[in-house]
DNA sequence: CGGGCCCTTGATTCACGTCAATCTCTGTGG
DNA sequence: CCACAGAGATTGACGTGAATCAAGGGCCCG
């Protein structure tokens, strides 16, 4: 089951019941309100008929795991925000080094270009469902929708203070430092997202991407990140059930070992 | 003498001849419009009484070099555009790891915080002068400036991409790669804000930074980073005057070893 | 049962970091 | 004018930790 679905939803629901739905406006309000990403996305500050009109711009979209949404250098003509699933976004270099530049799931956005063309790969780890804007219409809904404006002028803001954690981590830190820091990630936006309690020390998550995508992300080896795993797992601080399904046994220690300043 | 500062400005007009200006506004109109950022920063969509009436919030300053304008976990009070010199961006580990995200000078913005606090030390390199906003009135004058709030947007989405491939750098690139990369990008800065030809083959400018800060920037050491650049010189790629001052002798070259994609 | 993919583990290598010495430049004081 | 100190940069010798190379194991799916 993909992240970010909750039990009650389908993906029948999720899609409206249908790929392409721009008949669908006068459900529009309820649609978009029912969204399992609305209270985290770009459009989390509309509500009612501001909402519904927002919305009436989008289109709900499925993308099938190992699927690419767009490439880097590919025409830029839609922004998108994650409803369900997972998708990675990377640079690649003419020899095949990669770096994964974030793992976007619920509620996050997706689709930055320059010069009109997207500025990286985005291909989806598991299912996803997108919900898609024309570029064109977005930019006109900005101009319309102050709320939207702000809020994605947030979410920009978050996204680069992430990016300059990661960097901090890239130049500086070591591989248990690294794999640390991303576990504890994980788990914090797993605990976020499941309303679980704040002061929990033991939590247990799924990882969709591969030990690859790991350590393009980390910049390291899969090797690498292997042997991490196994000396943290050695070490009693979390559990592998199989190689995806990880359980932190100390989050406290965890924080420690990742030096995460947070 | 500062980078970005032009032969006709004196470091007096620059200031408009005093710290605090709020006495300035009826002379605001052709202070802002003759400052030497303007065309790069927020600002840069406005002009005349919308310029003048964004710019009466705002103050010039002075920071000497090695001066802290703001660290890490401050409150934040302000939001900045660099006017000459250049600021470095920096998160430090307990154990003095550091890493800079980025080095800031003519047009570029200072100054983002995550509930309330600043997210990075913000360092002068070398005598800086900054336009400071007070961070109510600047998200007041959002508000009030459609131009402001798209052009923030804008700056901030090329950060983004910035910051993205710096991530690359960090993660996947070597130490040539990394030194050249660097070079490249001031290189090409020194001929846009110079207003030199696109097609030269050959540079030379100075390098505000210290070989440390150069380190801490490209995830390395001084050792490597000094060793990179004689490897550099002994190709015959680059010379160095001194230190500080390099001549790139064959760009097209330079971006070949900086495998630079763009 | 067999093939393929992903992950893990082991052995080896080598690039970068570490440690240490020397050099260069600048400013200061006799 | 020279001697000296101190900071930053360079260079060299050496060690190490992560990459590389190579093999083996687990799991899924036909």
């Amino acid at each position: 089951m993909a992240i970010g679905i909750t039990s009650e939803e389908t993906l029948d629901s999720q899609l409206g019941g249908c790929r392409f739905n721009q008949d669908a406006n006068k459900s529009k309000v309820s649609y978009c309100a029912s969204c399992s990403a609305h209270k985290y996305a770009l459009c989390s500050k509309l509500d009612g008929e501001a909402l519904a009109a927002f919305g009436a711009n989008s289109t709900h979209r499925k993308i099938d795991a190992g699927q690419t949404l767009y490439s880097e250098y590919d025409e830029a003509t839609s922004f998108y925000t994650v409803v369900s699933g997972e998708v990675r976004l990377s640079r690649m270099l003419d020899d095949g080094r990669r770096q994964i530049t974030g793992f976007k799931s619920q509620g996050d956005f997706l689709g930055l270009s320059t010069k009109g063309l997207y500025t990286a790969d985005a291909e989806a780890i598991d299912d996803v469902v997108v919900c898609q804007f024309s570029l064109a219409g977005l930019n006109k809904s900005l101009e319309n929708f102050s709320a939207v404006q702000v809020r994605l002028m947030e979410m920009m803001q978050a996204e680069v203070i992430d990016l300059q954690d990661q960097m901090l981590l890239l130049g500086r830190k070591t591989p248990i430092e690294k794999i640390a820091n991303f576990l504890l990630d994980r788990a914090e936006r797993h605990i976020e997202r499941n309303g679980l309690a704040e002061d929990v020390n033991e939590v247990e998550f799924h990882l969709p991407m591969s030990r690859v995508d790991i350590a393009d992300f980390l910049g390291l080896t899969i090797e690498t990140v292997s042997r991490t795993f196994t000396k943290l797992k050695k070490s009693g601080l979390i559990e592998l059930k199989t190689s995806q399904d990880v359980k932190i046994c100390d989050l406290d220690e965890l924080r420690v070992q990742a030096n995460s300043d947070e």
